[in-house]
DNA sequence: ATTGTTAGAAACCATCCCAT
DNA sequence: ATGGGATGGTTTCTAACAAT
């Protein structure tokens, strides 16, 4: 490779701060160094990785049987997936911002990058890998199993008497699986003595005599005289070191050695899930860390769903690493992308951000991803746009880096189909009915908008859900998981292509192995006889994917369709309008002169007033959800009303508990007038009405119901833990429409219903309650 | 005093290996 | 072969703190 210049000075020389380049000469940070190196450190592994990282140490001679280091293998890892990425569609952008991120979380790992004078070897986290020792410090791995910490008295008694290397018997925290076993067996052979013993000199004045301390303390790598590699002290990390010492003095406090046992196992346990320990998890949600930096419009959601869709080989991250690189077997249990979640994503993001000094990052654009739901539930137009601006109108300091962007905006979209249609289980149904009259006037004049028409926009979701599940096995998992599957192709073909890993190069076994192969036989098996009714078929990568894998089956593969489901997803809801109030005060004119009168009436809302359930412990009782009390609120004056009321009252924040209070008793009044009246109308007025497109069926002067729902504002409140809890408690007390939006919408973002109501709670009480922010519906 | 938030502990899950 | 241990991860519970 040539040597980089600086742009500045034109030296070579550059040293790096925090994982920055900087030039020697003219101190300027340099972004092309920073690109050059990082295609190197991520291209030709052997030689600048390691120069980078140990420049001038002996122990560069490594054949490429030595095998590569974990961090070298994430490397690998890290860079297919930035490369794959961009393939997708992300700006090439994230691959530098990527290489800042890397560089400084290694650096932060004190593995590289942590200085420019002084080569040093990469330091040790607690959950290091044998095989990292072997290569940077050339520990032989069974010295390290065979010398563990967790292994108690029997280790130290050994030790002590075979005396001559008391002092540098090792130890590895690290192996504490094989030790632990020890540990187990020596307890038995152990014996209380034992233990009396070691306490006493433990206690005594001296410590240096306890194996277990000196190993918390020197951490000395055993010299094997027969090594030809001269071994060294493995030195681990500040926060290694601070861990070992902190778990020292409080071992001293425990007496029994049961305990002890237990509480190194425990202790030792938590640090798996720390930051510090490099697992493929970690670098996805580095990945999405560069996303955010770099504004992408991706988000853990798509992220998630390209990594069981293939699009991103998370599941088979081991292409990614050279084939002669043989991996050792402890390095496989990091690279288990199985548990990888969205809140799981969540929680790493925010530490990794705590841990690299993050503070500032760039909002995400959440009005053109409300755009991209709106698309993607094939919501109208000009809902999508009261979307967007009121989203912008949001105040920026409601949003920080735990904002979880993508619940929070979906959370947008349910408030205002909440406000427009109620979703109490009756007025959006009622509205429907309304629209479709409305709808089938207009459809004789040819510019009218046709209205938004809930139960047909409900038809087409679940029908779009059907056809593409039935072509796309992911689809099928996320859409109908709990479903018994009938189509083996269809799995088998996702399988190998996605999921399937061979791991019995790099692993002892096999059981898993032999399993799968069982199971695929058989299904394959299955299938023979039949003929293959579904040709694999090959779907584009998406944002937004089910509008877009229907489009594509309709296009594409139209005689695979039925006719009845093309008919419905030729609709196109997103020309329509849920501009109801337009009609409000007009009257309809019809060609021969009929009219349809619209009559405004007072939201429906009260319906799902909980009239039933006035008593919170009543609520209790019924959904069986125990604990803490129930709130449930109902709301029937608009925003904008609340919010000028609420300032003239009170300049300070109103408390929210009376301000209920006062609202809901006004609104029980109106309701029950409206009630009546409603149900009266309808009711005779539905009978008229045929399904048939007929004109003659609407008799002069008849009128329709306009229900105007936002007016009549209702939610429940309830803070409940656990997802299973919750789901209880929405399966008995929301209507069922809302528990289907809800729904829907959680499984476009990809995540619990629980998350997204949590969200949608919040925007409900922080931003329209609290900072009063209202929102001016059509 | 009561409530709401929060970090951290504990419980739980799935996977794999090894010693018995 | 089989159960127990280690591991990385997720979810739920809880206790301490903060805010009313």
């Amino acid at each position: 490779m040539t040597n980089p210049k600086c742009n500045i000075c034109g030296g070579e020389d550059f040293f790096t701060d925090s994982g920055f380049f900087y030039c020697a000469e003219c101190q300027t940070q340099s972004q092309d160094v920073r690109e050059e190196v990082f295609e190197d450190y991520f291209l030709s592994q052997k030689g600048a990785v390691r120069t980078l990282k140990k420049q001038s140490h002996q122990l560069s001679s490594f054949s490429g049987s030595e095998g590569l280091t974990s961090w070298e293998i994430f490397n690998y890892i890290f860079k297919g997936l930035v490369d794959e990425v961009i393939n997708l569609g992300a700006s090439y952008q994230v691959k530098i911002v990527s290489i800042q991120l890397w560089t400084t979380y290694l650096y932060n790992l004190e593995v590289a990058f942590t200085s420019s004078k002084i080569n040093r070897k990469p330091k040790l986290g607690l959950n290091f890998k044998p095989k990292d020792a072997e290569i940077v410090y050339g520990v032989k791995r069974k010295r390290i199993i065979k010398n563990s910490l967790i292994k108690p008295n029997a280790k130290k008694k050994t030790t002590l008497s075979s005396g001559s290397d008391s002092d540098c018997t090792t130890t590895s925290i690290l192996s504490k699986r094989a030790s632990a076993r020890k540990a187990a067996s020596a307890k038995k052979a152990l014996v209380a003595a034992e233990y009396e013993k070691t306490l006493s000199t433990s206690e005594g004045e001296s410590y240096s005599q306890d194996t277990s301390y000196q190993t918390l303390e020197s951490l000395v790598t055993p010299s094997e005289r027969s090594d030809s590699v001269k071994s060294q002290r493995i030195k681990l990390t500040k926060q290694a070191k601070a861990f070992l010492l902190e778990a020292r003095e409080n071992l001293k406090k425990i007496k029994k050695e049961k305990n002890k046992i237990e509480y190194r196992r425990k202790t030792l346990r938590k640090q798996s899930t720390n930051i510090d320990n490099l697992t493929l998890a970690k670098i996805v949600a580095l990945l999405r860390l560069a996303l955010i930096f770099c504004k992408a419009n991706i988000y853990i959601g798509d992220i998630l769903r390209w990594i069981s869709e293939g699009h991103l080989s998370v599941n088979k991250c081991i292409h990614f690493i050279p084939k002669d690189v043989k991996i050792p077997e402890e390095t496989y249990r990091v690279l288990d992308p199985n548990s990888i979640t969205h809140s799981g994503q969540q929680i790493t993001l925010m530490n990794l951000c705590a841990a690299l000094d993050i503070v500032d990052f760039p909002i995400p654009d959440m009005p053109s991803l409300a755009k991209r739901y709106c698309v993607e539930l094939q919501l109208p137009d000009d809902f999508a746009n009261i979307i967007q601006s009121w989203i912008s109108h949001t105040p920026k300091q409601l949003i920080n880096i735990e904002t979880k962007f993508e619940s929070r905006t979906m959370a947008y979209i349910v408030i205002l189909m909440k406000m427009i249609f109620s979703l109490d289980g009756i007025s959006e149904y009622k509205l429907s009915e309304l629209a479709e009259s409305i709808n089938r006037c207009n459809s004789l004049k040819k510019d009218d908008q046709h209205l938004f028409v809930w139960k047909n926009w409900a038809q087409y979701i679940e029908c779009r859900k059907a056809v593409v599940s039935r072509f796309h096995q992911v689809t099928r998992q996320s859409v109908y998981k709990d479903l018994p599957g009938h189509n083996s192709d269809l799995f088998l073909e996702h399988y190998e292509k996605n999921i399937f890993t061979d791991y019995s190069e790099h692993m002892k076994l096999g059981s898993k192995e032999e399993w799968t192969n069982a199971v695929k036989r058989t299904l394959s098996k299955l299938d023979a006889d039949k003929k293959i009714i579904n040709e694999a078929i090959q779907f584009p990568h998406s944002l937004t994917p089910l509008f877009t894998y229907s489009k594509f089956l309709i296009t594409e593969h139209p005689t695979k369709l039925s006719d009845q489901s093309r008919k419905i997803l030729a609709n196109d809801f997103t020309k329509t309008t849920v501009n109801f109030t337009h009609y409000l005060n007009n009257t309809i004119a019809l060609n021969d002169n009929s009219i349809i009168d619209i009559q405004p009436q007072a939201g429906m809302a009260n319906t799902f007033n909980l009239e039933n359930f006035t008593d919170p412990k009543e609520i209790i009782e019924y959904i069986t959800v125990n604990r803490k009390s129930v709130r449930v609120q109902l709301f029937t004056e608009s925003f904008q009303n609340l919010e000028k009321e609420s300032l003239k009252a009170d300049d300070e924040e109103l408390n929210l508990n009376e301000f209920l209070d006062i609202i809901s008793d006004d609104s029980s009044d109106e309701e029950h007038e409206g009630d009546d009246d409603i149900d009266g109308t309808l009711l005779g007025d539905q009978e008229d009405t045929p399904l048939v497109h007929s004109l003659s069926s609407i008799k002069e002067k008849s009128s329709l119901p306009l229900y105007e729902t936002r007016h009549c504002y209702w939610f429940c409140h309830k803070k409940i833990e656990s997802n299973e809890d919750f789901n209880i408690f929405a399966a008995n007390v929301f209507p069922s429409s809302f528990l289907w939006l809800l729904k829907e919408c959680s499984r476009v973002v990809g995540v619990t219903i629980k998350d997204l109501y949590d969200e949608v709670m919040f925007l409900i009480i922080i931003c329209l309650l609290r900072h009063q922010i209202a929102i001016k519906i059509i």
